[in-house]
DNA sequence: CTGAATCCCTGCCGATACTG
DNA sequence: CAGTATCGGCAGGGATTCAG
């Protein structure tokens, strides 16, 4: 945690750095990145999958029945692509493909509680 | 902070809540409703723009120069609807309107910090 | 079994032009 | 000044089919 600020109080979301001044929603900021990861339907709940432990191809998708084969593979390559998930064949008969949380993936728990958070908390403007 | 399981040790992102065993993105989903708030191109941007102080239709053009009228109209609509912001009209020449966060609104600072911390930390997986 | 390829459809985003 | 209306382009997502 380097970003923080050190000249003023820490204003949540708000970290003292070059990049939390960009004007353009450019790749090279993390709050981009993060929802960059996240991105496409389905995907948070692929994420919850896993932080329930590692899964395999169809494992998943009997725990999410109405995802659709192409869907769920593009999750899980995208999900790879970003140091989320590691992929693991597993030679023999038949032959299966496991996937399992990164570090790096298993930090996205405390995001997804923050969104959970937000979202569980009752809005008194929305009707 | 009720949805926190007790059972068994919180596990992050995953409270016990009938809701956390959703197997479609449903919206009724906290998470998937938080997602939604922030959903669209510019929407964290703008936000972050709120989270550091009020705002007029102008001002904000000027602090995001990229971002056309339009969809910017459309953001602090959607902002506003979802309970975000509040819409003040200000009478008098020129006319103009001042946008301000809810306290639900405010309550989004954490989020964009979460999803900052997430992409702000090195990932040794991606290229 | 685990995807990859293809096709179509829908919805978002951006630009432009117009109104109270 | 602060939007609304309209249009076109493009990418995402779903179903189906094919391959290693």
């Amino acid at each position: 945690m380097t970003y923080q600020t050190v000249g003023h109080p820490a204003r949540p979301g708000l970290p003292d750095d070059p990049r939390a001044n960009v004007t353009e929603p450019t790749p090279s900021c993390p709050v981009e990145i993060t929802l960059t990861a996240l991105q496409g339907r389905w995907t948070t709940l692929v994420v919850r999958e896993f932080l329930r432990g590692g899964r395999t191809f169809t494992e998943l998708r009997q725990a999410l029945p109405m995802l659709s084969d192409k869907v769920l593979s593009d999750r899980l390559a995208h999900l790879t692509e970003v140091g989320v998930l590691d992929r693991h064949r597993r030679p023999g008969r038949p032959p299966r493909v496991h996937y399992t949380l990164t570090p790096h993936g298993r930090r996205l728990g405390p995001v997804l509680q923050a969104l959970w958070d937000w979202g569980a908390h009752p809005s008194p403007e929305t009707s």
